[in-house]
DNA sequence: GCGGCGCACTCGATCGTTTGGGAAGACAGG
DNA sequence: CCTGTCTTCCCAAACGATCGAGTGCGCCGC
């Protein structure tokens, strides 16, 4: 009666996290049943005003808070989608994901990141783990289902996967930029320049090499091809540029697989003494505030990455609501940024 | 009988997506009770090896996969954190989510991420998220718990919150890196170099700016402190650097809070035709890779990121297995990477 | 006065697990 | 043959929500 109730000193030995209050409590305070305050939470309009009154009070004074788990379980769905990604750090799949985050939103699904920081066993790992977790959706970002979990997922799990086109599996839809038209651009740019010894540093995607070889055999180049193949780092494109620029004669100009292996070409020319764009014009692929940053001042080509990341939300939320849909392709087209690493051969 | 069976047609049309198996019918198909599955599949010991074996077949056959979502609910707990990070292009975040992700991995843990876009309401919003998802545990990256629901998400769920370190809520853990030592590890290069007129640009964190304070009046610099304030993005620096290299007399030096913001400063330099290092020393914060590129090569502040994510796990680790415990701050030592950008005065 | 109809609300089954408390069988000791 | 102890397995009650199928009750028209 006098002095601090004895629940407070008993509070500071105990323990904080008091159970969670659930839909039960609720319906006990406010003296309705557990299905009335189901019906009010989830806006039923056969309920009287003052009931739903009733129970918002309770639920607000017992601070509740709805058991995604409990639903989930019984809905069946968790509108959760799981989106894997190979490497966070480079900056396309981080503003892709802000595009996807953004659609997926809209649809009332909620995006878990995955990181498999290009390892397989991490993929699979990660994958079975959205897959326990019951996602209703995945996206694959730089990686294509290869291994048996991966593909075994995409059979009970609508799927889309971005950045890889040679995926042929039954209700797969992909997300790609046309990267051919994508490498044209780069090649049509560098040749309108005045470059002839244009080399191509290819990386994951086979078919942006492709481009190449096609743009330069329109333009009557295929003498001059020289192709170089690098891992997608910045060291690894360091590497494969020595090695086209130490040849004899050398190439004028560098189309990179991407910004982070045209960011090693740079450094390559940097340390051979060459001067960009003077000696060596160099173009990337992606157009990452990498290339973006005035120090750096990368010529690119360009992919519409929120699109992108809206496309793969459209696909994946079209094929959660209609499974068993054909596979569809959505091809994205891409744009070349000219900046200062490119000039006249 | 003969032709095929009438299952095959009716399969086309049908959806893809069969039911996933359950316990009850990996139980019925090994003859055993849901139970014994259960037993088996959680390595109990006592099982007789026959049935174990009846059951581990069943179960692959049927390409039984556990439902998370209903053993989280019978557990209580989802083995889920929920890290929420203010922006997923800051290179920082993404290497610390790598070492937090690492070190959870090993407890057991699965790392969910959101990302608030530095939006009040989308952290709020997805804070909820992680609640009604029922995660074990929270980390907050950049940001500060002010929000009624973050404060009552504190109350309830394990966190620890990295890189803010003026929080006083009960029960909340803190990793920061000392950044008044980094700063200090600034300022002392510079005076080293010659530096007098040693400028700093603000940003979010106080502590860094208070730091740059301190080591500048130890040096008995106090006349020349020179502060100004930038938003965290490469142009917010380019301005700030503005505002700054056009007074007179110049700095010959500037702090940067951190390399995105020192990369604006570079360009502002670039701009107005000041040459890096001769004319000015820039330094920068958080050694991302950016920096640590040859052609921007910043010298920086490095924060131990990944034993900052490790740091992080293991409390919240801690403090998921005993939540109550004191608030427990954690605090890493900075280190100086000298690069390019610096040199005499 | 009574059958019929709607409204407001409750009951209880259900989702797929885990887990404590047995139950059945084998086997040994008395 | 009875009892007790192990081993090996099963039953059924949770967990917290949703939702179809009811149950009362007031009100209408005839």
């Amino acid at each position: 009666m006098s002095g601090p109730p004895v629940n407070t000193t008993i509070a500071e030995v105990d323990t904080l996290p008091r159970p969670r209050p659930t839909i039960r409590n609720v319906a006990e305070r406010a003296g309705v049943s557990k299905s009335l305050v189901s019906l009010v939470l989830r806006g039923s309009p056969h309920v009287s005003e003052h009931r739903r009154q009733a129970v918002l009070q309770a639920a607000r004074e017992l601070g509740y808070r709805p058991n995604a788990v409990a639903r989930s379980l019984v809905e069946g769905r968790t509108h959760l989608v799981g989106a894997l990604v190979a490497d966070l750090h480079n900056p396309f799949y981080a503003e892709f994901l802000d595009g996807l985050q953004e659609s997926l939103h809209g649809d009332g699904l909620r995006m878990l990141i995955g990181n498999s920081q290009w390892d397989p066993a991490f993929e699979d790992e990660a994958v079975e783990a959205f897959l326990e977790l019951r996602v209703d959706g995945l996206v694959l970002l730089g990686i294509a289902p290869t291994s048996e979990t991966l593909i075994e997922a995409t059979s009970y799990t609508p799927t889309v996967v971005v950045g890889e086109r040679d995926i042929e599996i039954d209700g797969v839809d992909i997300v790609v930029d046309d990267d051919q038209l994508g490498a044209r651009l780069a090649i049509d740019h560098l040749v309108d320049l005045g470059h002839k010894r244009i080399a191509h540093i290819e990386g994951t995607k086979s078919s942006r090499c492709e481009g190449y070889l096609v743009a330069m055999r329109r333009h009557a180049l295929a003498p001059y091809i020289m192709v170089e193949h690098a891992v997608s780092t910045e060291d690894g494109g360091r590497e494969a540029a020595v090695a086209l620029l130490t040849r004899e004669p050398r190439p004028t100009a560098v189309f990179a697989a991407n910004d982070v292996v045209a960011l090693g070409v740079l450094t390559a020319a940097h340390e051979l003494g060459l001067r960009v764009p003077e000696d060596l014009s160099v173009v990337g692929y992606d157009n990452t505030h990498l290339s973006a940053s005035r120090h750096i001042s990368l010529t690119s080509v360009d992919q519409p990455r929120r699109t992108m990341g809206r496309s793969a939300a459209a696909l994946l939320s079209d094929r959660i609501g209609d499974p068993g849909k054909l596979a569809r392709l959505r091809q994205v087209t891409p744009e070349l940024i000219v900046r200062r690493s490119t000039g006249p051969a």
